[in-house]
DNA sequence: GATGAACCCTCCAGCTAGTGGAGAGTCAAG
DNA sequence: CTTGACTCTCCACTAGCTGGAGGGTTCATC
Protein backbone atom coordinates (compact mmCIF):
# COMPACT_ATOMS: atom_id res chain seq x y z
CA UNK A 1 0.00 0.00 0.00
CA UNK A 2 1.10 3.46 -0.96
CA UNK A 3 0.67 5.31 2.17
CA UNK A 4 2.28 8.49 0.84
CA UNK A 5 -0.78 9.95 -0.75
CA UNK A 6 -2.45 9.83 2.22
CA UNK A 7 -0.46 12.98 3.77
CA UNK A 8 -0.38 16.53 2.51
CA UNK A 9 1.48 19.29 3.43
CA UNK A 10 0.37 22.98 4.30
CA UNK A 11 1.01 24.42 1.33
CA UNK A 12 -1.50 21.44 -0.56
CA UNK A 13 -4.04 22.02 2.27
CA UNK A 14 -3.78 25.43 1.39
CA UNK A 15 -4.89 25.16 -2.35
CA UNK A 16 -7.31 22.43 -1.96
CA UNK A 17 -9.30 24.75 1.35
CA UNK A 18 -8.58 28.08 -0.91
CA UNK A 19 -7.08 29.57 2.31
CA UNK A 20 -3.90 31.26 3.30
CA UNK A 21 -0.66 28.67 4.49
CA UNK A 22 -0.77 31.40 7.31
CA UNK A 23 -4.27 30.87 8.33
CA UNK A 24 -3.80 27.25 8.36
CA UNK A 25 -0.80 27.50 10.52
CA UNK A 26 -1.98 29.90 12.89
CA UNK A 27 -5.03 27.69 13.03
CA UNK A 28 -3.05 24.60 13.57
CA UNK A 29 -0.97 26.01 16.47
CA UNK A 30 -4.11 27.01 18.03
CA UNK A 31 -5.36 23.60 18.06
CA UNK A 32 -8.36 23.67 15.70
CA UNK A 33 -7.14 21.19 12.80
CA UNK A 34 -4.96 18.06 13.99
CA UNK A 35 -1.68 17.57 12.67
CA UNK A 36 -0.39 13.86 11.79
CA UNK A 37 3.05 14.97 12.69
CA UNK A 38 6.23 16.25 11.45
CA UNK A 39 8.79 15.46 8.42
CA UNK A 40 12.19 14.80 10.11
CA UNK A 41 12.82 18.62 8.63
CA UNK A 42 9.94 19.20 10.82
CA UNK A 43 6.82 20.68 8.19
CA UNK A 44 3.89 19.96 9.19
CA UNK A 45 2.00 16.84 7.81
CA UNK A 46 -2.19 16.68 7.96
CA UNK A 47 -4.77 13.98 6.67
CA UNK A 48 -6.79 14.69 3.16
CA UNK A 49 -10.08 15.15 5.82
CA UNK A 50 -8.52 18.13 7.59
CA UNK A 51 -9.85 20.13 3.83
CA UNK A 52 -13.00 19.40 4.78
CA UNK A 53 -12.78 20.37 8.31
CA UNK A 54 -11.12 23.86 7.22
CA UNK A 55 -14.14 24.25 4.64
CA UNK A 56 -16.64 24.01 7.86
CA UNK A 57 -13.99 26.60 9.81
CA UNK A 58 -14.83 28.51 7.20
CA UNK A 59 -18.32 28.57 7.36
CA UNK A 60 -18.40 29.02 10.92
CA UNK A 61 -15.96 31.64 10.80
CA UNK A 62 -18.42 33.79 8.01
CA UNK A 63 -21.06 33.02 10.34
CA UNK A 64 -19.13 35.51 13.21
CA UNK A 65 -18.59 32.07 15.73
CA UNK A 66 -14.73 32.82 17.79
CA UNK A 67 -12.65 29.98 17.23
CA UNK A 68 -12.63 28.42 20.30
CA UNK A 69 -16.19 27.76 20.01
CA UNK A 70 -15.39 26.24 16.29
CA UNK A 71 -12.60 24.00 17.77
CA UNK A 72 -14.80 22.73 20.63
CA UNK A 73 -17.00 22.07 18.18
CA UNK A 74 -14.67 20.36 15.80
CA UNK A 75 -13.53 18.06 18.79
CA UNK A 76 -17.28 16.97 19.49
CA UNK A 77 -17.68 15.93 15.92
CA UNK A 78 -14.44 14.45 15.24
CA UNK A 79 -15.70 11.82 18.79
CA UNK A 80 -18.64 11.06 16.83
CA UNK A 81 -20.36 11.95 20.20
CA UNK A 82 -21.38 15.17 21.87
CA UNK A 83 -20.29 15.00 25.52
CA UNK A 84 -22.40 17.78 27.25
CA UNK A 85 -25.41 19.16 27.11
CA UNK A 86 -23.85 22.69 27.05
CA UNK A 87 -22.66 21.95 23.23
CA UNK A 88 -25.57 20.07 21.84
CA UNK A 89 -27.81 23.38 23.41
CA UNK A 90 -25.31 26.08 21.94
CA UNK A 91 -25.41 24.13 18.57
CA UNK A 92 -29.04 24.11 18.55
CA UNK A 93 -28.77 28.15 19.40
CA UNK A 94 -26.15 28.36 16.18
CA UNK A 95 -28.72 27.23 14.44
CA UNK A 96 -30.99 29.59 15.08
CA UNK A 97 -28.58 32.18 14.58
CA UNK A 98 -27.94 30.50 10.89
CA UNK A 99 -31.38 30.63 10.48
CA UNK A 100 -31.65 34.33 11.40
CA UNK A 101 -28.60 35.17 9.64
CA UNK A 102 -30.39 34.24 6.53
CA UNK A 103 -33.36 36.17 6.89
CA UNK A 104 -31.14 39.21 7.54
CA UNK A 105 -28.87 38.45 4.72
CA UNK A 106 -32.14 38.23 2.68
CA UNK A 107 -33.22 41.76 3.61
CA UNK A 108 -30.19 43.19 3.38
CA UNK A 109 -29.82 42.20 -0.73
CA UNK A 110 -33.26 43.85 -1.02
CA UNK A 111 -31.92 47.17 0.83
CA UNK A 112 -29.03 47.09 -1.36
CA UNK A 113 -31.42 47.05 -4.57
CA UNK A 114 -33.01 49.58 -3.73
CA UNK A 115 -29.87 51.81 -2.77
CA UNK A 116 -28.89 50.91 -6.37
CA UNK A 117 -32.07 51.14 -8.19
CA UNK A 118 -31.94 54.97 -6.99
CA UNK A 119 -28.15 55.03 -8.72
CA UNK A 120 -29.34 54.91 -12.49
CA UNK A 121 -27.40 58.53 -13.39
CA UNK A 122 -23.91 57.83 -12.67
CA UNK A 123 -20.92 59.68 -13.98
CA UNK A 124 -18.26 57.30 -12.99
CA UNK A 125 -15.57 59.84 -12.51
CA UNK A 126 -14.89 60.10 -8.45
CA UNK A 127 -12.16 58.19 -7.18
CA UNK A 128 -13.97 56.31 -4.94
CA UNK A 129 -13.82 52.97 -4.20
CA UNK A 130 -16.00 50.54 -2.07
CA UNK A 131 -13.07 47.75 -1.42
CA UNK B 1 -41.45 73.25 16.33
CA UNK B 2 -39.83 71.45 19.42
CA UNK B 3 -36.12 70.03 18.13
CA UNK B 4 -35.06 68.85 20.94
CA UNK B 5 -36.49 65.01 20.03
CA UNK B 6 -34.31 65.11 16.89
CA UNK B 7 -30.86 64.61 18.47
CA UNK B 8 -30.04 61.25 20.19
CA UNK B 9 -26.87 60.96 22.74
CA UNK B 10 -24.32 58.14 22.42
CA UNK B 11 -26.44 55.80 24.76
CA UNK B 12 -29.96 56.25 23.13
CA UNK B 13 -28.35 55.15 19.60
CA UNK B 14 -26.83 52.12 21.47
CA UNK B 15 -29.90 51.14 22.91
CA UNK B 16 -32.42 51.52 19.75
CA UNK B 17 -29.25 50.11 17.36
CA UNK B 18 -28.58 47.37 20.26
CA UNK B 19 -24.93 47.85 20.18
CA UNK B 20 -22.12 49.24 22.71
CA UNK B 21 -21.72 52.68 23.06
CA UNK B 22 -17.56 51.92 22.58
CA UNK B 23 -18.80 50.42 18.99
CA UNK B 24 -20.62 53.31 18.18
CA UNK B 25 -17.92 56.21 19.76
CA UNK B 26 -15.27 53.52 17.25
CA UNK B 27 -17.72 54.00 14.50
CA UNK B 28 -17.96 57.64 15.04
CA UNK B 29 -14.51 58.23 15.30
CA UNK B 30 -13.29 56.07 12.37
CA UNK B 31 -16.18 58.21 10.39
CA UNK B 32 -18.84 55.74 9.58
CA UNK B 33 -21.38 57.64 10.59
CA UNK B 34 -22.14 61.64 10.91
CA UNK B 35 -22.10 63.57 14.39
CA UNK B 36 -24.71 66.55 14.31
CA UNK B 37 -22.12 68.07 16.17
CA UNK B 38 -21.92 68.24 20.47
CA UNK B 39 -23.34 69.48 23.26
CA UNK B 40 -21.56 72.52 24.98
CA UNK B 41 -20.10 69.91 27.31
CA UNK B 42 -18.67 67.90 24.15
CA UNK B 43 -21.29 64.62 24.35
CA UNK B 44 -21.36 63.68 20.72
CA UNK B 45 -24.81 63.89 19.40
CA UNK B 46 -26.41 61.82 16.57
CA UNK B 47 -29.66 62.49 14.30
CA UNK B 48 -32.08 59.51 15.37
CA UNK B 49 -31.86 58.26 11.59
CA UNK B 50 -28.36 57.14 12.83
CA UNK B 51 -30.06 53.99 14.13
CA UNK B 52 -30.90 52.68 10.67
CA UNK B 53 -27.15 53.33 9.17
CA UNK B 54 -25.94 51.51 12.18
CA UNK B 55 -28.18 48.59 11.69
CA UNK B 56 -27.08 48.46 8.10
CA UNK B 57 -23.76 48.23 9.42
CA UNK B 58 -24.40 45.55 11.79
CA UNK B 59 -25.82 43.79 8.39
CA UNK B 60 -22.87 44.54 6.39
CA UNK B 61 -20.21 43.65 8.67
CA UNK B 62 -22.09 40.31 9.56
CA UNK B 63 -21.11 39.75 5.81
CA UNK B 64 -17.37 40.56 6.69
CA UNK B 65 -17.08 44.16 4.39
CA UNK B 66 -14.24 45.90 6.10
CA UNK B 67 -15.39 48.73 7.50
CA UNK B 68 -13.56 51.31 5.33
CA UNK B 69 -16.03 49.21 2.56
CA UNK B 70 -19.03 49.98 4.57
CA UNK B 71 -18.09 53.35 5.10
CA UNK B 72 -17.89 54.60 1.11
CA UNK B 73 -20.98 52.81 0.96
CA UNK B 74 -22.88 55.07 3.45
CA UNK B 75 -21.52 57.77 1.61
CA UNK B 76 -22.43 57.14 -1.49
CA UNK B 77 -25.72 56.28 -0.31
CA UNK B 78 -26.45 59.63 2.05
CA UNK B 79 -25.11 61.47 -1.13
CA UNK B 80 -28.14 59.79 -2.78
CA UNK B 81 -25.86 59.19 -6.00
CA UNK B 82 -23.16 56.69 -6.90
CA UNK B 83 -19.96 58.93 -8.13
CA UNK B 84 -17.82 55.97 -9.31
CA UNK B 85 -18.26 52.91 -11.64
CA UNK B 86 -15.95 50.85 -9.20
CA UNK B 87 -18.23 51.52 -6.62
CA UNK B 88 -21.75 50.02 -8.65
CA UNK B 89 -19.46 47.38 -9.72
CA UNK B 90 -18.27 46.36 -6.05
CA UNK B 91 -22.12 46.66 -5.47
CA UNK B 92 -23.36 44.14 -7.47
CA UNK B 93 -20.35 41.91 -6.59
CA UNK B 94 -21.18 41.95 -2.87
CA UNK B 95 -24.93 41.33 -3.72
CA UNK B 96 -23.48 37.87 -5.21
CA UNK B 97 -21.19 37.12 -2.27
CA UNK B 98 -24.77 37.92 -0.52
CA UNK B 99 -26.25 35.01 -2.62
CA UNK B 100 -23.56 32.69 -2.38
CA UNK B 101 -23.41 32.91 1.76
CA UNK B 102 -27.18 32.42 1.74
CA UNK B 103 -26.33 28.90 -0.03
CA UNK B 104 -22.89 28.29 2.15
CA UNK B 105 -25.36 28.44 5.36
CA UNK B 106 -28.06 26.69 4.23
CA UNK B 107 -25.72 23.87 3.40
CA UNK B 108 -23.97 24.45 6.77
CA UNK B 109 -27.36 24.74 8.80
CA UNK B 110 -28.03 21.15 6.83
CA UNK B 111 -24.35 19.83 7.90
CA UNK B 112 -25.09 20.84 11.61
CA UNK B 113 -28.29 19.29 11.91
CA UNK B 114 -26.76 15.91 10.62
CA UNK B 115 -24.15 16.13 12.78
CA UNK B 116 -25.98 16.46 16.22
CA UNK B 117 -28.45 13.56 14.77
CA UNK B 118 -25.26 11.27 15.10
CA UNK B 119 -25.52 12.65 18.85
CA UNK B 120 -28.41 10.60 19.99
CA UNK B 121 -26.86 9.13 23.14
CA UNK B 122 -25.51 12.30 25.16
CA UNK B 123 -24.21 11.43 28.32
CA UNK B 124 -24.00 15.51 29.66
CA UNK B 125 -21.23 15.38 32.06
CA UNK B 126 -18.40 16.91 30.82
CA UNK B 127 -17.42 20.70 31.40
CA UNK B 128 -16.91 21.17 27.38
CA UNK B 129 -18.58 24.62 26.34
CA UNK B 130 -19.37 25.24 22.37
CA UNK B 131 -19.76 29.08 22.98
C1' DG C 1 27.06 14.57 -4.33
C1' DA C 2 25.97 19.41 -5.79
C1' DT C 3 22.68 22.72 -7.26
C1' DG C 4 18.55 25.41 -7.50
C1' DA C 5 13.73 26.33 -7.20
C1' DA C 6 9.93 25.69 -4.54
C1' DC C 7 8.41 25.00 -0.20
C1' DC C 8 8.34 25.36 4.70
C1' DC C 9 10.03 26.76 9.35
C1' DT C 10 10.02 30.21 13.54
C1' DC C 11 9.78 34.68 15.29
C1' DC C 12 8.22 39.16 15.42
C1' DA C 13 5.74 43.22 14.09
C1' DG C 14 1.52 45.25 12.45
C1' DC C 15 -3.35 45.46 11.16
C1' DT C 16 -8.60 45.58 11.85
C1' DA C 17 -12.33 45.80 14.72
C1' DG C 18 -13.34 46.26 18.53
C1' DT C 19 -13.48 45.88 24.32
C1' DG C 20 -12.28 47.18 29.16
C1' DG C 21 -11.00 50.29 32.59
C1' DA C 22 -9.29 54.55 34.84
C1' DG C 23 -10.04 59.14 35.94
C1' DA C 24 -12.58 63.13 35.16
C1' DG C 25 -16.24 66.09 33.40
C1' DT C 26 -21.55 66.83 32.06
C1' DC C 27 -26.47 66.62 32.45
C1' DA C 28 -30.86 66.84 34.49
C1' DA C 29 -34.05 65.78 38.17
C1' DG C 30 -35.00 66.82 42.88
C1' DC D 1 -26.49 72.41 45.13
C1' DT D 2 -26.41 67.57 45.25
C1' DT D 3 -26.72 63.12 43.26
C1' DG D 4 -26.57 59.54 40.02
C1' DA D 5 -26.59 58.37 35.46
C1' DC D 6 -24.25 59.44 31.49
C1' DT D 7 -20.38 60.73 28.71
C1' DC D 8 -15.69 62.16 27.76
C1' DT D 9 -10.55 60.98 26.52
C1' DC D 10 -6.71 58.05 26.79
C1' DC D 11 -4.44 53.86 27.06
C1' DA D 12 -3.94 48.99 27.17
C1' DC D 13 -5.54 44.67 25.59
C1' DT D 14 -7.88 41.06 22.70
C1' DA D 15 -9.01 38.02 18.49
C1' DG D 16 -7.92 36.74 14.20
C1' DC D 17 -5.28 37.10 11.16
C1' DT D 18 -1.23 39.01 7.59
C1' DG D 19 3.51 40.35 6.10
C1' DG D 20 8.29 40.03 6.24
C1' DA D 21 12.95 38.59 7.70
C1' DG D 22 16.17 35.10 8.00
C1' DG D 23 17.01 30.54 7.51
C1' DG D 24 16.26 25.39 6.85
C1' DT D 25 14.01 21.30 3.84
C1' DT D 26 12.64 18.77 -0.18
C1' DC D 27 13.30 16.99 -4.48
C1' DA D 28 14.13 16.86 -9.30
C1' DT D 29 17.97 17.51 -12.23
C1' DC D 30 22.74 17.65 -13.41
Amino acid sequence: MDGSSEWIRIGAAAQRAGMSVKTIRFYSDEGLIPTAGRTKGGYRLYHQQVVEELHLIQNLRGLGLPLITIGNYLAAKRQGACHCKELKQSMREQQQAIHQKIAALQKLQQELSETMEGWVNCGGRSGAKLT
